[in-house]
DNA sequence: GCGGTAATTTAAACGCGTTCATTTTGAACA
DNA sequence: TGTTCAAAATGAACGCGTTTAAATTACCGC
């Protein structure tokens, strides 16, 4: 629910502020809607007034450090051109960016596989987030050395967004040190990666890269819904 | 808790059955501890005597459907022997296999991405399931006309395993009627890392697989615990 | 300022997974 | 057969996320 008073505003900002701090203090067992609730001086009703769930409300926290990530790849988007440097320096800024939540990372991502939760990355509620992540490998390609053309350099930017969660999948069972092995799965992965793709369109592999942009292509043809089209067709289907 | 007396024995059955059922029945959510309790003719508190958590009981459904799959997937193992076939014909007795469950799964799979969760793959209590599933992917590449020798050979079926739970994590999120997408995917991402597979040996290639083998060794030396150490250096890390 | 109506807030309630103090059971031994 | 005691079973209780009917508050046209 949008507030629509002044009052109300300032009541969600103070749940929104509750959530967020107790997440970080606490993780995400130890946020309890009732905790938030009292921390903003409200009621527990009053949060799912605004908030169907607080499922909703972690993906405001994601929203938040997706932000702050987005700020720490400035520098390097503007100053190398390098490929690989680019491509290392936005996935080091990811993991610095959520290394302070990783004690209670499992919990705060795991729901992302959960094909009902409103923190699935696929879910509608996580388009405009998810919009935001591969708009951004997209200037990792664009402003970079490789000279690409053609559907790797169209579909390159979801690919590198989806390696992208593989590395935090990783980070997320990771238990070593400061996160040691997952800095360095994230350095050694992207000299791999970019070999790949700068040898992909050379003849020899040229077959198979083909072969797997055409699975790509294929399903996307077979996906089910898009955004715009889900509601006209809900009633068609069940008809149908 | 392990039963210690026949009647015991026969209680611990009913309720594993009782939820076994339900699961099947009605889904995660609808599967209730008090509902398997009563179905089992006995108390929530007695559930719990046998099983530490709800998960627990979920652990033993998947163990489970991944013996139904191993029945699935002996007769292209004992009758294929090109890799490919050996490949598709165990992915999609997978996805048969796991077909009935599929309008639940998420919530069924979803905590597989918790560190903290028996469900979680790499956790303690799935070590035996585990152990059975990289066995299968041995049995795969060992029985094929695949000519591997070197550390290739011996990483392959690890690699074949994580490639099969990436399968896996598509499947939960396909909408599609039939999980067209997911056979689809499974189809011709068999032919690709069939191809990928049988070229990374080849020279041009050598210097790549190369770097990603190092990588796994190197990662692999930097696993913080393997089973064995986990209680003895307990007490060492508490102190240093 | 006032009254009406829509927006906001509340507290109690529900069913959930899990815990635990307590009681009951049953087998071994006198 | 009666006694003992670990094993097994119980159900009330806890805090959780979420829902809801009812009460209160804020805003707008008079």
């Amino acid at each position: 629910m949008k507030p629509k008073t002044a009052k109300a505003e300032r009541t969600r900002g103070r749940i929104l502020d509750a959530a967020l701090e107790l997440l970080r203090e606490r993780g995400y067992e130890g946020t309890t809607m009732r905790r938030i609730a009292r921390r903003a001086g409200t009621s527990v009703g009053s949060a799912y007034y605004y908030f169907p769930s607080k499922g909703h409300l972690v993906q405001a926290f994601y929203a938040r450090t997706h932000q702050e990530h987005l700020a720490a790849c400035e520098d390097v988007l503007a100053s190398e051109t390098r490929f690989e440097r680019r491509l290392a320096g936005v996935l080091e800024a990811k993991l610095d960016t959520i290394a302070p939540y990783h004690r209670f990372s499992g919990v705060l991502f795991k729901t992302a596989a959960d094909p009902e939760s409103p923190l699935n990355p696929f879910s509608d509620d996580s388009q405009p987030t998810r919009r935001q992540a591969t708009e951004l490998f997209r200037r990792v390609v664009e402003g970079s050395d490789l000279d690409l053309r053609g559907p790797l350099a169209r579909k390159l930017p979801d690919l590198l967004w989806s390696y992208h969660m593989g590395v935090i999948l990783f980070w997320i069972h990771d238990r070593s040190p400061g996160m040691r092995r997952s800095y360095r799965l994230a350095q050694r992965t992207v000299e791999i990666v970019a070999r790949l793709v700068r040898i992909a369109n050379l003849p020899p592999m040229r077959p198979l890269t083909r072969a797997a942009l055409e699975l790509l292509r294929e399903l996307e043809e077979l996906e089910p819904e898009t955004e715009a089209l889900s509601k006209e067709t809900a009633d068609v289907r069940t008809s149908g």
